[in-house]
DNA sequence: CGATTATGCAA
DNA sequence: TATTGCATAATCG
């Protein structure tokens, strides 16, 4: 049991030592690494060698220390460090926290201090323990269970001398702790330790060797030899104590000796990958890979890559595969084209069925389509939204695929940027794969797979499916750990297959009217576009901030209410302060406004209208968002306008197809809805179910004044504060939201909780809970990890709060549409109907619906939607029909 | 030519 | 100095 080993290091010494072994040495950044990388070497080697299973490391604090406070010229005499290496103190710091290696920096005492207490616990506890310093004077922390570790460069390989209790008297002829009062007799000149004048290296050991302490030494003063080192001892006794209190090293800091949190777990993970990767540790990248997990010295997975490339290869791949029970599949494409097939079904081995002129995509889909088709066969893809479209197209009717490890991925963690194969490897098997583009390069370097030479091309692409079958069990067990199981397979996964159907159905545009209306705005545009010419005295380009600026601002002199890091500011809010200063502001804003809607939705929509159908195929994202919102892109279709009345002109565009018409029902303030059932806040759950004006009810009580008196704008203000409850709202914004002072806005706040008592109660229940746990949780357990919380950065951390007040809120209504969605989807398809959900807008559903379904879709639609989780306040939806997404108003 | 910045649209 | 997104145009390097 007591295989475990502590392993102490020095931070500041071994940072120090580092950076003299090496040469100045930096990235392509111009970032200095030497230190950072020479510490990197001597920790992984001394890891090694000393079998370390615990680990902790120690740095210095820039703030004054106790011996400060006893002797104020203590290290007097130190230079600083070279900034050159003071620039990699923080950089080591951080590859330490990647590596998830615990750091200690304790305020009035030195790493020697923290060092010395953590092994006297440590050795305490009854546990082997190493220190690693390059600081001799840490020889006095020596026992028979405490061994000190000096590194030392030879024939460039570092090795350490070791040093025992016993060690240290072999060599010194004192023990470690008499080592203590040797330094406070001869002094140390590097540390500016006085002490005793006149006594030097030689005289101290053979006063220490024969009385053992520099106090049993003044009890016998009279006997020291010689006489005049007697006279000094006699003479200075109190410096020599001083020194010997300077030179002690503490071993009974108040620092907790938590074993468990010293482990060393995970030290290669993907954020050690990625800073070794920016700082460029090349060598240390190649070592990475291979020191640990199953994995070869191609660092990739120890399985066996099989090329299939011809016909008969391919045939009797399918007989083979046939009859297992799972297996893997990744589809590989360029430029939407399959351009192979990679298949693992056991540990071993994997397979890349590659296309080509013999072996068709074509002819591949068609063969393999009894496997894909075959219930018996449970499937595990990644990405499988991506692969419906492929199965689509050539009309393959895939059954029993039980897993997307790229949808599960983004389920254990929504935070991510990317959820790639690569992404996966490192993440669960602790793989490092290139990605790829850093197989294939990018923008005008980037080549296509089939330019790699054979070989590399088939091991990657094989590579792929077997990272996928070795990385579902583990996603899959985190799933269930971390109690998701219910959202990753009853929402997550059906899920992809309502966004498939949403995708593939698209919408219809109308393009004639699309055209007008882009003409119509244009002719206005060019009409601003001359009088702005006009007012501004010049031509200039309207569309540039910097230009607008300058014209505005300097030859305008109007005056500038905000700037931005590069410039003035033009934005929207700064322009609607400044109209009544000068014309042409209005007509700017105007410009703006046009050109906007042109740019983004009449012009760009174009591009996306389907030749053959007239229709637009969004792309719907499952794994963009923190909350788990779907996110939309090419176009984006959740953001077309309806707030301004031209701009909302625009859905006359989106057009049901012959025969059909559009439904669209949309939450009535969910997110509230689900405030009040979260907070169990009687108030807010009883006004909803008396279906009450909850902004009036929240205005009447904030503005104190009778339900009935409230006025337009008090309702409509006290509807901001209801809004900004929900994004973790602080005076300052909602004082900028009101156009009212900061002491009103934080009125209007105080005013809302004293109304609403228990959402006060559930807001800092969620800052609690995110803060003790570290990631905040939605209804259906849909979890976001908010490290924000942790920062040293006062408005990281605010965001954080802001972020762990509004994600189970955001979050929760994410988690009820999606339910609503499968469940109408599946309402549809099991009652044969041909109306169809087509988009979804966060709290909206929008269905082209067949005529003859109207009154039937509305029914299921509200019921679904009304429906989809059972909670203490009803959800309310409210639904229109219209012959244009304009109408369903 | 790709990356960044400013701006503005939605829930 | 309010949450979550995506697209455009200008400009930088």
């Amino acid at each position: 049991m007591s295989k475990d080993k502590v392993l102490l290091v020095d931070g500041n010494s071994i940072m120090n030592r580092a950076y003299y072994g090496l040469p100045l040495l930096s990235n392509s950044e111009g970032i200095y690494t030497n230190a950072v990388l020479g510490f990197v070497n001597i920790l992984l080697k001394v890891i090694k060698d000393e079998n370390a299973t615990h680990i902790g490391v120690a740095f210095d604090l820039k703030a004054p220390t106790f011996r400060h406070e006893k002797y104020k010229e203590y290290k007097g005499n130190r230079k600083g460090m070279p900034d050159e290496l003071g620039m990699q103190m923080p950089i080591i710091k951080d590859v330490l926290r990647a590596m998830n290696i615990n750091i200690y920096e304790v305020e009035g005492y030195e790493a020697d201090d923290v060092l010395g207490t953590l092994a006297h616990k440590s050795e305490k506890s009854g546990f082997e323990t190493t220190v690693l310093s390059g600081d001799r004077d840490l020889l006095q922390l020596a026992t028979k269970k405490v061994k000190i570790s000096i590194p030392k460069t030879k024939n460039k390989t570092t090795t350490t001398e070791n040093y025992f209790d016993e060690d240290v008297i072999a060599l010194y002829g004192v023990t470690p702790t008499e080592f203590i009062d040797l330094k406070g007799l001869m002094g140390d000149s590097s540390d500016n330790i006085p002490g005793v004048p006149g006594i030097g290296e030689k005289t101290a050991i053979k006063i220490i060797t024969n009385y053992h302490s520099i106090e049993e030494a003044y009890n016998h003063i009279d006997e020291l030899k010689p006489p005049r080192a007697s006279k000094n001892l006699k003479e200075n006794y109190e410096l020599a104590i001083l020194s010997k209190g300077l030179a002690t090293i503490c071993v009974d800091c108040d620092i907790d000796f938590e074993k468990d949190s010293l482990r060393i777990d995970n030290i290669f993970n993907e954020e050690t990958y990625n800073i070794f990767k920016k700082l460029e540790f090349k060598r240390l990248l190649e070592k990475f890979g291979s020191s640990i997990g199953n994995i070869d010295e191609n660092n990739s997975l120890s399985v066996i890559h099989h090329s299939i490339s011809t016909k008969d290869e391919l045939d009797k791949f399918i007989v083979k595969i046939s009859n297992e029970k799972t297996l893997a599949y990744y589809i590989v494409t360029e430029n939407h084209k399959v351009i192979g097939i990679s298949i693992t079904y056991n540990e071993q081995e994997s397979y890349f069925i590659k296309c080509s002129d013999e072996l068709h995509s074509s002819y591949v889909l068609e063969i393999i389509q009894s496997i894909f088709e075959d219930k018996n066969i449970k499937k595990i893809t990644h990405g499988l939204k991506d692969d419906l479209h492929i199965f689509s197209e050539y009309n393959i009717k895939c059954e029993n695929i039980c897993f997307d490890t790229f949808v599960g991925a983004y389920t254990i963690n929504p935070t991510k940027d990317t959820y790639d194969i690569d992404d996966i490897a490192k993440e669960y098997l602790q793989i490092i794969i290139k990605s790829e583009e850093e197989l294939l390069g990018k923008g005008r370097n980037k080549i296509s797979y089939l330019e790699l030479p054979e070989e590399e091309f088939a091991n990657y692409c094989s590579s792929l499916a077997a990272i996928i079958y070795h990385s579902y069990e583990k996603i899959d067990n985190m799933i269930d750990e971390l109690n998701m199981h219910q959202l990753f397979y009853d929402i997550e996964m059906p899920l992809i297959y309502v966004l498939f159907d949403m995708e593939f159905y698209g919408i219809k545009v109308d393009s004639v009217l699309l055209h007008e209306y882009s003409d119509k705005l244009g002719k206005i545009i060019d009409l601003l576009e001359s009088e702005i010419y006009e007012l501004a005295g010049e031509e200039f380009n309207i569309k540039s901030p910097k230009q607008l600026g300058v014209i505005l601002f300097e030859k305008l002199e109007l005056p500038i209410i905000k700037k931005t890091k590069t410039g003035y500011s033009t934005a929207a809010e700064v322009l609607d302060k400044l109209k009544s200063e000068h014309p042409i502001i209005n007509k700017i804003s105007e410009y703006r406004q046009l050109t906007k809607l042109k740019s983004t939705y009449a012009d760009g929509l174009f591009d996306y209208i389907g030749k053959d159908d007239s229709r637009i195929h969004s792309t719907f994202k499952q794994t963009i968002t923190s909350t788990g919102r779907i996110s939309s892109i090419e176009p984006n279709l959740q953001n077309i306008p309806i707030r301004m009345d031209i701009g909302r002109e625009i859905r006359k565009v989106f057009v049901p197809r012959e025969d059909y018409v559009f439904i669209d029902a949309d939450y009535s303030q969910i997110e509230l809805r689900l405030l009040a059932h979260l907070s169990e806040d009687e108030t807010l759950i009883e006004a909803y179910n008396n279906h009450q004006d909850i902004h009036r009810l929240t205005a009447s009580q904030v503005f104190h004044i009778p339900f009935e008196e409230v006025t337009s704008l008090q309702r409509s203000n006290a509807k901001a504060v209801n809004f900004g409850i929900v994004y973790g709202i602080g005076a300052f914004s909602l004082s900028q939201d009101l156009h009212i002072t900061r002491k009103e806005a934080q009125e209007y706040i105080d005013k809302y909780f004293k109304k609403y008592p228990s959402v006060k109660i559930y807001l800092d229940n969620c800052i609690r809970f995110a803060k003790n746990r570290g990631y905040s949780l939605t209804m259906l357990n849909r979890r976001r990890p908010i490290p924000e919380l942790n920062s040293n950065n006062f408005m990281q951390r605010a965001f954080g709060e802001r972020i762990a007040m509004n994600t189970p809120i955001q979050g929760s209504a994410a988690d009820v549409i999606k339910i609503a969605m499968i469940n109408i989807s599946n309402k549809l398809k099991s009652e044969n109907l041909r109306s169809r959900l087509i988009l979804q807008i966060h709290d909206e559903l929008l269905i082209e619906a067949h005529r003859d379904e109207v009154e039937l879709v509305k029914k299921y639609l509200v019921e679904e939607m009304e429906n989809a989780v059972d909670i203490s306040v009803k959800l309310e939806v409210d639904v229109n029909m219209g012959m244009t997404w304009y109408d369903t108003k």
